[in-house]
DNA sequence: ATGAAAGCGCTAACAA
DNA sequence: TTGTTAGCGCTTTCAT
């Protein structure tokens, strides 16, 4: 293993001053274009790189942001999310020279850790995801001092800079094309009401239902899950027989729903039309295929990364809310 | 933003010298009782948290590990996959004060990003994940002359440290279940015989079906697409009509070949069972429930982590072949 | 426009 | 056992 160059190595290389070479690199103002030509070449003969982590000891920054997520759930989060998110984030990290931090923190170990992190100053900023009510990692984070972007928005808190899909539009587009369907009796299946995506998207239910002076009153509470829309899906039938359309605040509940809704021997859509919420692989291969609200995801894992890097560079950008999309299958 | 707490004001708060609290930090030896609780307690009265950059520069050591992931692929590729992995990954890395670090390089982009970083010396060892066949980030890893373990091999050439799934003997056990459950006319649907994994698993099969005496010629190559299962699914019909099992190398073809045989009214398992690989969620929502083989993702992540560490710490470990289970549902 | 030198906060080698 | 000091490789004043 030989020494790697140094700046030292270079400026002899070139016949200049280490000053010289270090504002070559960052392009700073006041060299002149022959030295300039001179680092250049030296640079490129000696294949030098900068040593990031004396770069960023000199430098007072850190040269890398953290990605933290408070999931523990693979099964439910997972799902095409997490690889969607970090996709996104990635295809704008990689437009800088900055690193990518990958924090799982959902436990308290996970918690310390990042918490550690922040202290030690080791990150320039911090994009927080899938956060649940009152998690500790938002105070956590707003309290390191440092620039922090939340996707998602939750119940306890507005976020001062988020990035979040539209959940209630979403919603309401998505009773709105039941109800232009013909659907006059529509239900719903809620997620989870301590949740802001579980509140947003039965809102945006109700706004559309009310808005076409129908019955808002078809309400079975679920979690998210898909037992939980099993179950919430036969609590709805027994209570509301005349239902013709369910809107379902997540496909996983979706799925559990139209297994009951098979089971009853209720056809769908003919009887009863079914809508989902998120796109997950598996939307495409219920029986019927779903019908869901699509969230862009990858959009929202480019717009937290851009809103961080505008953060760490002093501006102040604005909250963001990123319009969903309806994929119109078989099940509505 | 007030100055950070470092070495020598915890060194003057203990009464110390800078010597004796970095001894004490990295728990030395040659450190009286004394002098370590004194240390002890000016840390925790400062708060002290040592910086990791300086850390870094000084020990000459990034206190970092590079997760690398060349898959641009997030439709197959996302399916719980990644996010298991890197769960598993975590787990261990949270461990240890190392940073995990996240580069997606499947792009000519993401593959520069990772040379600047080897070349840069910004980290102490390197995960590859989900290689192609003849993937250039081997090649690159390897000539950084940093630590590397593979996650999954390759065909071109064995990685001198990985990490992988007993693809084969996966695909072999669940052929013989198929074959302890009375069929003898066992076809098989392959996944990309320019991949590792597609021809372990095809190889697994065959070894089942001739160590059983039975007739390994039904075999219809598919790409691990759903599509592809498809279309592999008909060539097989069409060719032996006669097939009674049928052993597909992925969920995702497996649900495929579902859709055919439903379509052609082919009663699964009755008629002709049908086992896949891989466990994706999707496995559950198909008719009928899959019975497949399941990969241990998370312990794939955990172990390759371990190898990492193993091999920052100069040891030399060997390399792994993770165990998979059947799981059984309906289809077989 | 350029060079020299003082740090950034820590570790490690060497004295004491 | 403890203290002192010289770096790690870079950025950034401050002179020149």
């Amino acid at each position: 293993m030989n020494r790697p160059v140094t700046v030292d190595d270079v400026a002899k290389h070139a016949g200049v001053s280490i000053g010289t070479v270090s504002r070559v690199i960052n392009n700073a103002p006041h060299v002149s274009r022959k030295a300039r030509d001179a680092v250049e070449r030296a640079i490129d003969e000696l294949a030098y790189v900068p040593n990031k982590t004396a770069q960023s000891l000199a430098g007072q920054r850190r040269g890398s942001v953290v990605l933290a997520i408070s999931s523990d759930d693979p099964g439910l989060f997972a799902n095409l999310f997490f690889a969607q998110v970090v996709t996104g984030v990635n295809a704008v990290v990689e437009e800088t020279d900055l690193e990518l931090q990958l924090v799982l923190a959902a436990s308290d170990r996970g918690r310390a850790r990042l918490s550690r992190i922040f202290k030690a100053r080791a990150a320039d900023g911090v994009m927080l995801l899938a956060l649940k009510e009152n998690d500790p990692l938002s105070a956590l984070a707003e309290s390191s001092g440092l620039p922090v972007v939340h996707g998602g928005r939750s119940l306890d808190s507005e976020p001062r800079f988020y990035v979040d899909a539209d959940n209630r539009g979403g919603a309401r587009s998505a009773v709105e094309y039941l109800i232009s369907l013909g659907r006059r009796r529509v239900a719903t299946i809620t997620g989870s009401q301590d949740q802001h995506v579980g509140v947003a998207r039965y809102l945006g239910y109700r706004e559309a239902v009310v808005l076409a002076g129908l019955d808002d009153s078809r309400v079975a509470h679920g979690d998210f899950s898909e037992a939980g829309g099993a179950a919430a899906m036969t609590s709805l039938l027994d209570r509301f027989p005349d239902l013709d359309a369910v809107f379902v605040a997540s496909d996983a509940m979706a799925a559990g729903a139209l297994s009951v809704l098979a089971a009853r021997g209720v056809q769908v859509p003919d009887e009863v039309a079914v809508v989902g919420f998120n796109d997950i692989v598996t939307a495409q291969h219920t029986t019927p295929a779903l019908t869901t609200v699509r969230q862009p995801i990858d959009a929202l894992g480019r717009e937290m990364t851009r809103m961080l890097l505008r953060l760490i560079d002093g501006d102040t950008p604005t909250s963001l809310i990123l319009p969903t999309t309806l994929v119109r299958r078989e099940s509505a």
